[in-house]
DNA sequence: CTGCTTGACAAAAACGTTTTTGTCGAGTGT
DNA sequence: ACACTCGACAAAAACGTTTTTGTCAAGCAG
């Protein structure tokens, strides 16, 4: 009852000290600043319960962590940094960031944590993240008249809001770098088909090659895990073929990483007998033996696009149609690469 | 006005319904029953907000995460793995996870974060990471008697939650197996001071030289942030001494990682002229070259246990006394570490 | 001087639950 | 047959805001 002790303390109703402390023109600016003044010293705090009952919103953002595939134990670590930036973003303005975690990639069991989000009034908007070719939690969340944003974009004839790398272009440049140093067989280890970053990725990687009127092999293009342990299986596979790729290029640094294991076991030479390109300019990739040529990404960034777009699309500013923001891509070269071996 | 509608429609009291559906025994268990058909048939979602008004609890538990050091524009990956094994245990029983961000390390700006949380009862309880040596966190905590769980342990008199892993036993080990290798000139490259878990991997550390009646010299125990960069200049700062060490123990993998590019631009191979053990067991150090020697760290596990006593402790199962879990420390050895060298 | 607008505040309703207190009839021991 | 407990439900009060609707005096045009 503490608004009510407020109102009380200063002689006004709770209603005019509600509305001055909410900057409503409808009480006078003296007032407005006297009622400011006595909250601040007597550390009057709106109770956010009452307050979101009151007003019908939350004040909360709802984000769904989906697990790191197959084993339901790990979380991507790349969402430390997006949350982080979000949340940066919206703390300012009195949003939270409300998570939750989905164990299994059951669509059911997805659909029903998104549904318990939005019909059950928790957040006021949501952040979709790990977005898939086609998405089934876009309709959920626009049939509810839901605000959100993706990170990562969708196939949709709808228009909607989006935060997402360059995916395409990233993969265009370092494959485009890889034919320009004469590789040929050049293999692609993606992230999982289903997501559509690596449908871009894939696009950016074919059309480098449709730029010299060259085929990539598709038997060189590889789905797995955006994980150390499939971009080290996966390399393997292709390194006992005849004849093996003389060049990959990654979905992450991470399945980079396993790839460069992969060759070094090979007894391969990374950066002169093969050529490794990962994504995302990971602190590690700047560390790793050889240092890893890569894509910079800059995710908690990204995040702080997701919270200022969330912030406007909540407040009326913009729609969603016009909330686009297509991370700019720049290529980190290191020592992971270089010139095609000559035979083999 | 959701519940007087599912009242209306069972031809029972707003007040029936409510308790029949929160599992009261002054309710029939045949109307219980009928209740919980029909709300289920109607698709009948308690409104959150009017709940926590209610009822004076959130069902959200809060972790502000805390900027990685000096930039403010990262978090630690682990936190992923933390929240999501936090959050898959929470879900269950209702409650969710409220992030916020803590972008600068000043102290007076931390206190007005965790304030926030506790006085204007955003939260029902707290996760506290990142735990400092003196941490004033938990003061605020507990006279707000605001139950909280740490994650990694701190100087205090008074009992508390925490959940940490054996960081002392940790270096213990590691160190010891290098003491073992016949290394004498151990360097330990630890995170910043103020953490204790610094201190206390500090104190595995000498505890293992203490043991054969060494003493390290205090100058090869350097702090430093947690991330690959301050392994890399922190190490390369004790190979230009004469003598340097032969071997570094670091406080987390990603130190490693840094360490291990610092030796190989020295020109040292390691595993055999120099050795090197991380912590963490994160999946990119069993890939990386050499494989990384380092010790098992389970974070999403962790979070589990986090999870699993924040319920107990609202459930009012436990005592903050009694909830203590000890991570058991298992040592991985790979390939970075080996014998000491002959001569040098 | 009358009626109308407007500025500044107050009263009361609404938000959708949970919790406390009340009611009332059926059983129970004596 | 009487007082008492108890089981099952209902009424009403909280919870602490926001929002809607009122009120009332001052200012102002006609």
């Amino acid at each position: 009852m503490s608004i009510v002790l407020l109102a009380k303390d200063l002689g006004l109703s709770i209603s005019t000290v509600s509305r001055a402390l909410n900057g409503y023109d409808d009480v006078s600016a003296a007032t407005r600043e006297r009622v400011a003044a006595r909250a601040k010293a007597i550390g009057y705090r709106p109770n956010p319960s009452a307050r979101r009952l009151g007003a019908g919103k939350t004040s909360a953002i709802g984000v769904i962590l989906p697990a790191a595939s197959s084993t339901g134990q790990a979380v991507d670590s790349m969402y430390s940094s997006l949350l982080g930036g979000v949340a940066t973003e919206i703390e300012p303005a009195g949003y939270h960031l409300l998570a939750s975690m989905q164990t299994k990639s059951d669509p059911a069991r997805e659909a029903a944590l998104y549904e318990n989000f939005i019909k059950g009034s928790w957040v006021d908007a949501l952040l979709i993240v790990r977005t898939r070719v086609h998405d089934p939690r876009l309709r959920l969340a626009r049939e509810a008249h839901m605000p959100f944003v993706t990170y990562g974009r969708t196939e949709s004839t709808e228009p909607y809001a989006w935060v997402d790398t360059d995916n395409e272009k990233a993969f265009y440049l370092a494959t485009t770098r890889l034919l320009d140093f004469g590789h040929r067989r050049i293999a692609l280890i993606n992230g999982p088909e289903e997501y559509y970053f690596a449908q871009l990725r894939q696009r950016g990687y074919r059309r480098a090659f449709a730029d010299r009127k060259l085929k990539p092999d598709p038997a060189w293009i590889l789905h797995g895990d955006v994980t150390e342990h499939s971009g080290h299986a996966l390399c393997r596979s292709l390194l006992i073929r005849n004849p093996s790729p003389t060049a990959f290029v990654c979905a992450t640094d991470t399945i980079a990483f396993g790839a460069i294991a992969a060759c070094r076991e090979s007894g391969l030479e990374v950066g002169t007998d093969v050529s490794v390109i990962g994504y995302g300019n990971s602190s590690a990739s700047a560390f790793c033996n050889p240092p890893l040529t890569t894509v910079e990404h800059q995710v908690f960034e990204n995040g702080r696009h997701v919270g200022q777009a969330l912030l406007r699309l909540l407040r009326g500013e913009i729609k969603p149609a016009d909330v686009h923001y297509l991370e700019p891509v720049v290529l980190v070269p290191r020592k992971s690469d270089g010139p095609a071996p000559r035979k083999k």
